[in-house]
DNA sequence: TTTGTTTGGTTTATAACATAAACTTGTTTA
DNA sequence: TAAACAAGTTTATGTTATAAACCAAACAAA
């Protein structure tokens, strides 16, 4: 009746994170943060975690002489976030009055 | 651009107890638990923090001579579950190909 | 009637999690 | 050069979710 919500897409910020990647080709830290409202330390610890799922890649290069991160949503990742939205559906029952 | 979700109800169980209560007028402890899966322990916690918020309303009664616990969403309990339906939104881009 | 079993929970302990604060490394600017 | 800034990472801490252990009452059986 309610199946179970992968845990790592359950939170906040990595499924904000998975919600715009899944609508890009990619976007780099800064972007994500801004966009997100998070603080640095904490996208680097949930984008790390999507990282190890391998629902994203990190690629870490230079925008002129300053670092840039720059991700991308996996298949697997994208797969992922669109069984975690269909398994959501149960858990939001059509409005109230 | 992602409205904060009420942490409260960004729970699985917690959740779906909401969703549950949301869709009748009252149902008790047992049917709780069969319906979600969840253990007796974790909902006995959650159904406490809904308490703690007002979201429900906790009545131990007896039904026949076994105890019977009974809940109930309350009106600021539901209007928090349609605002947190309609924050999510934002989180669910319309599906990718 | 006492022994065990089931029901209906609550309390407690633990591991995972989210987050902010502090730190690092390098770059730009005054 | 020194200070400020950019782009992250690491670390520390409080919060959470969860299961395991526990408890009390009712029922069943011997």
């Amino acid at each position: 009746m309610f199946p179970k919500l992968d845990p790592l897409l359950h939170s906040e910020l990595r499924l904000a994170v998975m919600s715009i990647l899944a609508g890009v080709e990619s976007a780099d830290f800064t972007y994500l943060k801004t966009q997100t409202g998070a603080t640095a330390g904490n996208l680097s610890v949930q984008l790390e975690k999507l990282t190890a799922a391998d629902y994203i890649t990190v690629e870490k290069g230079f925008k002129g002489r300053k670092p840039c991160t720059t991700c991308r949503i996996t298949p697997a990742g994208l797969e992922a976030f669109n069984t975690y939205i269909q398994a959501l559906q149960a858990y939001l029952p059509t409005a109230q009055k």
